[in-house]
DNA sequence: TACTATCCCGAAAACGTTTGAATACTCAAC
DNA sequence: GTTGAGTATTCAAACGTTTTCGGGATAGTA
């Protein structure tokens, strides 16, 4: 049974699709016996207004587009929570893509956006985009006249919304939580290099570094690439080296090198700390439990959502704005 | 600057829209040179048709509709990340939607979906739908001629396509593996209880009990509600009981008994042991790791997502389907 | 009677695309 | 010089809404 137009209802009472348009928003233009028996006609028989007429003719459609690199990472299934709950509180849909960290499925998916589709998109950039520095996929949209906001992983040079957490702090922060109880190496390791936010917390850490005025040494720092054994990594990061802690850049590692430690028998924080990102429930749970940077990731999403909305239906001022929201360290079991 | 239409390329070649139309899919209706002229046009403008004026005129979307109660909950982040790669392949788009338990919430989302916005949908249903048992807003998408698939949480009396996990042959398996061990009481703490699978669950542990002779108990069983708080329902439960082991039906309350009972330094697993249900990372991170009964989400929401495009495309075969996904315990340190 | 105001409603265009049918033109064959 | 067959393009309707404009009817006023 195909569905139900107003051309039915017109039908049924033998008036025009215009006067049904109007009885259904209730518009005084038709009278109220009218207007009520259609209401309750149409109520009566489920009528479902056609959504893409709709949004065809208003050149509106109600959804946001939200493109993440990958919801498998607990920070970014808090950031879509949060997303999706202010979406639906002020009436909007959403439509979910995940770039899974390739920039091809990125351009893609900002196509299929790109499309009279959607009032707005959300996104946080693939790290290969960002290695890449390519973007004009992005600015593409902006050019089309939607909005667009970038969370987290954010290109300065695209001039729109963002709002980022305060990375460079956050990586200053963990390192100095290390540097204040002895002077000795702190290593990093990195899952996320070459991306904005793996960069500003690698720039954070040096700062730390210099201000207990310890130099900088490159191997102390750890790339993990997507196929990289982490413990081979770590043995040749421990080998030779008095390290009093490793901050890993997101939680899974973490959580691994504090495995990995443990199947050695270091002793955890007394030995050598760990520091992780992201506040998931990973990081409370496990033994022993992880002191780690908070991003407070459903707050992020929520922002992001409110600031494109209000941008969408012209709340917003003219000039671009990006909001930066501060990390948090919660200090566990892990360090000392 | 408003996005360019066939209109803007028909004006710029002095040509009608039908001519540009045809054009772009290639159509042998119109000759080479124009043909190419235009193909070229248009690339170079990154011309990108309207969705939607196309998809009122086709009928069709090219998008699927997912709701799922929880995106937090890892079982259906897995879910969700499986549906969105075969879709992605297929070369479906898809809006999500959370309902959040809430039944309200779904029948909203379901109105929306059932608007000529998606060509099918798939749903786990809420906890709450499940209770009131009120299923017509599921019901209406259907007669709409919308294809629809349910995962999970599933209803038997609404006929559509279906896929499963097999929860009482997991339950079954659960508490066997206790009962092995010991004739001694098993508990069931259930954060879902009266919804589908948390019946087949229960109905699968009394089969278990049955089958060794033990009497099932009511006292055993612990629903635990949203406000509910678990340590105290979990003190109740182990005054003057000899208990050998708890089955928690979901990952989180697993891990919080673990936690509960280390706290109260029960030894586990030789005191006490825990099963839980979903193998995400924290059940592997967890210490004592903790036995798992493994839902192979991400290969259940492939499957749904496979079964729901074919139905669309008139690939499926006339009569509805169910399939059921075999479960699968993963034995580790939280019992003997 | 004529003029205006009010109330209800319909006609029609518009949103951007697709597509079957129709037209125009060219060239060839009878 | 009529017919026929291609080829290249246009016409027009359609998808289901929304909205502007205008018109007919009735009632009220002068």
């Amino acid at each position: 049974m195909p569905k139900m137009t107003q051309k039915d209802i017109a039908a049924h009472f033998g008036v025009s699709v215009s006067t049904v348009s109007k009885a259904l928003k209730d518009s005084y233009e038709i009278g109220a016996e009218m207007r009520h028996a259609i209401q309750a006609y149409a109520r009566e028989h489920h009528y479902q207004p056609n959504i893409l007429a709709k949004n065809l003719r208003n050149k509106q459609t109600g959804t946001i587009g939200v493109v993440v690199p990958n919801i498998l990472n607990y920070f970014f299934t808090q950031v879509f929570a949060g997303i999706e709950k202010v979406a639906d509180a002020r009436g909007f849909s959403i439509v979910s893509c995940i770039s899974d960290e390739s920039y091809d499925k990125e351009v893609k998916t900002m196509g299929v956006l790109n499309s009279g589709m959607v009032d707005g998109v959300i996104i946080s950039l693939a790290k290969e985009t960002q290695q890449k520095g390519a973007f004009t996929h992005i600015q593409e949209v902006l050019e089309g006249g939607t909005p667009l906001t970038m969370i987290d992983r954010v290109e300065n040079s695209i001039v729109c919304d963002k709002v980022i957490v305060d990375d460079f702090r956050a990586g200053y922060t963990a390192t100095k939580h290390f540097l204040d109880k002895a002077k000795k190496p702190v290593a990093l390791v990195s899952t996320i290099q070459g991306s904005s936010v793996g960069n500003l917390r690698l720039q954070g850490y040096k700062r730390a570094l210099k201000e207990v005025g310890m130099p900088f040494e490159a191997k102390w720092v750890v790339p993990v690439g997507k196929d990289d054994d982490l413990e081979i990594l770590l043995n040749l990061l421990l080998a030779n080296q008095d390290l009093q802690g490793i901050i890993c850049l997101d939680e899974i590692s973490a959580i691994e090198t504090l495995h990995i430690l443990k199947r050695k028998k270091r002793n955890i924080p007394e030995e050598i700390g760990v520091i992780g990102f992201t506040d998931g429930r990973l990081s409370k749970y496990v033994s022993p439990a992880l002191t780690t940077v908070s991003q407070h990731g459903k707050y992020i999403g929520e922002t992001a959502a409110h600031m494109l909305i209000d941008r969408i239906q012209g709340k917003a001022r003219e000039t671009y704005e990006t909001r930066m929201v501060e990390t948090h360290l919660v200090v566990r079991e892990s360090t000392l």
